[in-house]
DNA sequence: CCTTATATTTTAGTTCGCTTAACTATTTAG
DNA sequence: CTAAATAGTTAAGCGAACTAAAATATAAGG
């Protein structure tokens, strides 16, 4: 931990990244009417493209019943799409609008503005450094092994 | 935007990471038993060292009846002490325990897990650029003019 | 002193997000 | 065909977190 010098300047650039970040995102997302719950779940669709109620709940840690009434404000705010699976007529598909995809973007936008402020203070050789080192990164991180989801 | 690859790379990483770490930091914070408030809250009092209950309500967005609730439930918890302003008797002064430290850093570690796993995949040469890349990045932030708070 | 402003707390009431339990509809297994 | 499993919804109710307004205490200005 504190004894590996990489480890700690990684750490405190996240921590740097993610206050910034968090705070203009949750500055969107109260602006806008949600709550970190949408959020996360709008988030997971669009990730997935498409997915199912109960999935959605156990994603994000809460029982069906609690997905599917968060799910119906989504369907009212409409943020979602909300279709019967053609291969098994029990369940549902979720999906999101264009208006639901909007806002998330707008959401993305709105937590990175502070970046478009960081990187015209960078010269080009900086630039080019840093975007190397940046791909490395998005590169090792997307064959992690473990998948992203303990799903609980 | 989507003109700069730059840009793009940055946001790129912040997504991944931020993605990672949020999902590590809020099933910590659950089973902590703490929400996203208390947690924005004891973050804030950490970086300041100490704060008053309407500051805090500010940083947070709420009014200095809500911050004085959720005070009285850290006090409860333990995790932060609120003691008189000797300069001003009006005003409380909160500041961190030993655990709330303790439950913030470790918190902390948990949302920063999976940099471990990370760094074990870098060869020492790329450990090497990313750090120099980092150390820019970090430093540049450190100076941007906007300290950080709207502060509505 | 007296008034006004400031800092916090208390009270009452609302809303939100969650749970459990009951219910409907559909699929799967025997 | 029937029984059990699965997917989702609905209803009732609970606790957390918020607000507005009133209460308390202190500070500051004339």
């Amino acid at each position: 931990m504190q004894s590996d010098p990489f480890v700690a300047t990684l750490e405190k650039w996240i921590k740097v990244s993610m206050h910034r970040s968090m705070r203009n995102f949750i500055h969107y997302a109260r602006k806008s009417g949600l709550s970190m719950s949408h959020i996360g779940a709008l988030f997971h669709i669009h990730r997935e493209g498409k997915c199912g109620v109960t999935e959605l709940g156990n994603h994000l840690g809460v029982t069906s019943a609690a997905s599917s009434q968060m799910l119906e404000r989504l369907v009212q705010q409409e943020l979602i799409l909300r279709t019967e699976d053609p291969k098994d007529r029990r369940g549902k598909q979720i999906v999101l609008t264009d208006k639901g995809i909007r806002v998330l973007e707008e959401g993305v936008r709105a937590r990175q503005r502070w970046l478009d402020d960081l990187t015209e203070t960078l010269s080009d050789g900086e630039k080019e450094t840093i975007m190397v080192a940046l791909e490395i990164l998005i590169d090792k991180t997307r064959n992690l092994n473990q998948p992203i989801e303990p799903e609980s």
